[in-house]
DNA sequence: AACGCTATTGCAAACTATTTGCATCTGTCA
DNA sequence: TGACAGATGCAAATAGTTTGCAATAGCGTT
């Protein structure tokens, strides 16, 4: 895995070629997210980014969100919770398991199903983009022992 | 396919084995769902519903479709777009393609996919409980003539 | 057909997630 | 170091969805 500062000072680079500004407040942001081993959504970083930043205020996430998102420094997700969450973009494409009884949302990724898309998309006569794909599970072994009305 | 009718009949049913009631509204958006061809989100529903019943409220309409998802009559999806939408839930599980440049969703489906889907998750140690497969793509021959910007 | 009980509705207000206007502050580059 | 434009914090604005409450309306019973 890359280390954290040379991300940050990689980005800084991004920044500059477009004319614009690495702040304390985005290489704070980029820290927390080098750090996050999860997928936090922005109130989750803001909360993180707070305790070594008191001045930090949540607008400032989200902008930098969006401006990471349009630099392609991280990806955005919208599961079932209706938040979006964010991952650095550091990594190879993968996918999405959630675990519907603690949350947890577990990696991977399957060349197979990729080339199947392709595929049947062709047959629709069209070109995939992008996909999402998130497959919502329960751990084997563990039966219906869900917590009523958690999703 | 069904005819309305009788889907709302067979609702009604189902309704009162839980003690709840069939209303005008509950028809009406019932009704508005059953010749919808798309998947309108809450909005569009209560503007077609409107239209039969000018007293009707959003707020109706947004409480039937939670009854509605609770009693398995509908699907709610999530797409990029930020808003829930719906289609009634009478049909075969498909998923969806989304046309990045017209917003148009495709319907298909894949045994294929599914089965490698199934066989990844068990690898992983989980058993599928749902999943989301979201293709996004453009149509074959029409050429990056995307704005800018655009997600 | 009327009655009563309780689910349901409409409305407005509340909420949550996210965006934006604006005055102020701060990177950057000369 | 100075100037300018980009970035920030704050509060207010949006957008989508939910909820409290008083009034209304299903539906089983009489």
């Amino acid at each position: 895995m890359k280390g954290i500062d040379q991300r940050v000072t990689e980005f800084e680079h991004q920044l500059r070629k477009a004319g614009l500004r690495m702040t304390q407040q985005r290489r704070l942001i980029l820290r927390v997210l080098a750090e996050a081993d999860d997928h936090p959504d922005a109130k989750g970083i803001f909360t993180r980014a707070f305790l070594h930043d008191p001045t930090l205020s949540l607008s400032t996430v989200y902008r930098t969100m969006k401006l990471l998102e349009t630099q392609g420094a991280i990806e955005r997700h919208a599961f079932e919770d209706g938040v979006s969450r964010y991952e650095h973009a550091d990594q190879q494409h993968h996918d999405h398991l959630i675990d519907v009884e603690t949350g947890q949302v577990v990696e991977f990724s399957s060349p197979e199903i990729e080339a199947l898309q392709a595929k049947i998309a062709a047959e629709l006569g069209y070109e995939i983009v992008r996909h999402k794909l998130e497959l919502y599970g329960r751990k084997l072994g563990r039966k219906g022992r869900r917590k009523p009305g958690e999703g």
